[in-house]
DNA sequence: GTGAAAGCGCTAACAA
DNA sequence: TTGTTAGCGCTTTCAC
């Protein structure tokens, strides 16, 4: 089979090969109308023995229709957004729906570039995180005139679809739990990252849950670069003895919170009675820690589904049309071990 | 800017809206030629205020090049393959390259559909991960025409070009390094996957090293899903309640050694006085554990950026052509703290 | 059940 | 510097 060729075969070729029109040639490949299985099996094997790949660049050209679906978030390294990505590939498996993955490192102007060059290639969808962007972004995403969804964050307006967790009552949540504990002397850490709003959503809605009831946070501390576990344990020793009096940590995601956990264990210091702490995402890479942490699922495999479900429904591409267009999910809060007080007495 | 339209706008639009033919239009959205300053500012202007994307497919059709290349690997969930894809993206940032990813969890079946689909773009190149593949994956690679670059792996002969490390070398140096610090009595610990071939020649490799001294794995253990940090502490307890005699433990990947390591620390154990460990990956991840794992680099960003700069120099998109088509690179040992053994005496 | 003609939106090549 | 013409390889539409 196959012979190397330099020029890619065309349908033509399978067309000389098998003496059918490339006309039927093209409908047996796509398994369109009706096609008698005689010429149906001749054609097919011709293509098979030429080594035949379709051009989807001509087809979509002519057939005005594209099998992507553009995928934009911020980063690779992060793990969140593979898993999302995972939940994604999962529902568009059996479907002939192609993500394309697009990378913006949380800059605004590179979003703006990356999504011109995905509506470049007119994809039938865009999956997008977040809810804030560029206004270029936002008339681009209006105009491209296909479904868009913004997916992870539902605190704001979307453009067209949305599917997500709300990370200021994830940050609420977390508080009132925490307070509910008896903890009181509350410290944060977190990333330096003023372009994730999802970080900083939480962080206020953590204040604005602890100020419901009186409280304060007592110190807190931004890191940016290097390996989160590493810098989770730097800033917690740091922390304590900048602050000795807390008696609580929150941090803004698991890993950071595993290092100060490590580093509390490592001490010998009681979690959590004499320190509590609790962190976000419910990464499953850290179950197998000494001590469970004390953590809030933010469901991103569950929010990859239901985004491309959206997108399949929009497109026509499936039975059930019955997706809601917004949908805020509900994150649960494990206590794990590092958040349930012992009672005193 | 922009209206709300249905159809997406053309070239022809623009070139209405500005007065100027299609064809320079074109040419003014593409750098190409000389234009003069004046219509090429109405040109530009006329494309951002109706809010002009431009059609790739339409362009790549006629132009008969596509600035794709299509990067094929085995999982997103596994950390080392974000870390390569972020090795190519960030060489193929200022270039009109852009990586499409395709996931074949392995199977080889998956992996032959993928590249179906991914050729059917007409990319100009291919990443992908591994030497071993189908004979209709090597056929449709063979003849593709376009640079295929295989990756992560070169203990074999690639189709085209190739760049990654010996697994094979990578599990004898270990197993040397081991034996130099005088270990004696050694457990071995990986996934439970007949397809993961760097895995199975890493352990070769591994087996093969010791056997050179006369040494032989005492014990063996493989495991699949889960948390590898959950599974890591599970096996090692396992191993070494049926195996007590045990001076080392080497693990596929770090995950699970770190499980490992901190179940012994756990214990009480000496690590590494009593129990040696050694993990494989040099994840970044792992820096803040309460001991550094041993551990082998596996060059991952490197193993990217290396094979972007191939497929660059193939498609004559960059000056410097002098990329070897043939890279291994060598992966550095990292003792950490788990693997010099203290002197007795 | 099969084929012929037209054209998708752009760019290569050439002409002016 | 700018415009015209002729496709790129497929699919749509309509005819047979």
């Amino acid at each position: 089979m196959t012979t190397t060729s330099k020029r890619p075969l065309t349908l033509r070729d399978v067309s000389d090969a098998c003496g059918v029109s490339e006309m039927t040639v093209s409908r047996v490949l796509r398994n369109r109308g009706d096609v008698s299985a005689a010429t149906r099996d001749r054609v097919l094997a011709a293509a098979k023995t030429l080594g035949y790949v379709p051009n989807q660049i001509a087809g979509s050209l002519a057939s005005q229709r594209v099998n992507l679906v553009a995928v934009i978030i911020p980063s690779l390294s992060n793990m969140v957004f593979p898993e999302v990505l995972n939940g994604i590939n999962q529902t568009l498996e059996d479907t002939p729906l192609q993500p394309v993955v697009g990378v913006t490192d949380y800059l605004p102007e590179k979003e703006e570039r990356v999504l011109y060059e995905m509506l470049s290639w007119r994809p039938s969808g865009v999956i997008i995180a977040g809810l804030e962007h560029s206004d270029a972004t936002r008339a681009m995403l209006g105009n491209a005139g296909i479904p868009v969804v913004e997916i992870m964050d539902t605190d704001g307006k979307p453009i067209d679809a949305m599917v997500g967790i709300s990370h200021r009552r994830a940050g609420r949540e977390t508080a009132r739990a925490i307070l509910k504990e008896g903890y009181e002397h509350i410290g944060f850490m977190g990333t330096k990252m003023p372009l994730d709003h999802r970080a900083r959503k939480r962080f206020e809605g953590f204040t604005e849950g602890l100020a419901k009831a009186g409280v304060e946070i007592e110190d807190r501390a931004f890191y940016s670069g290097g390996s989160a576990l590493a810098k989770g344990r730097e800033m917690t020793q740091e922390m304590l003895e900048r602050s000795p009096d807390l008696d609580f940590l929150y941090y803004s995601n698991d890993m950071i919170g595993a290092g100060g956990l490590l580093w509390l264990i490592d001490q010998g210091i009681d979690v959590p009675g004499t320190i509590g702490l609790a962190g976000f995402n419910g990464v499953e890479l850290l179950q197998g820690l000494p001590r469970q942490l004390a953590t809030m699922d933010s469901c991103r495999r569950q929010i990859g589904q239901t985004a491309a479900r959206i997108v399949m429904s929009d497109i026509g591409d499936t039975q059930d049309e019955g997706e809601p267009r917004q949908q805020t999910l509900t994150p649960t809060l494990s206590y794990g071990d590092t958040l349930r007080r012992r009672r005193k007495g």
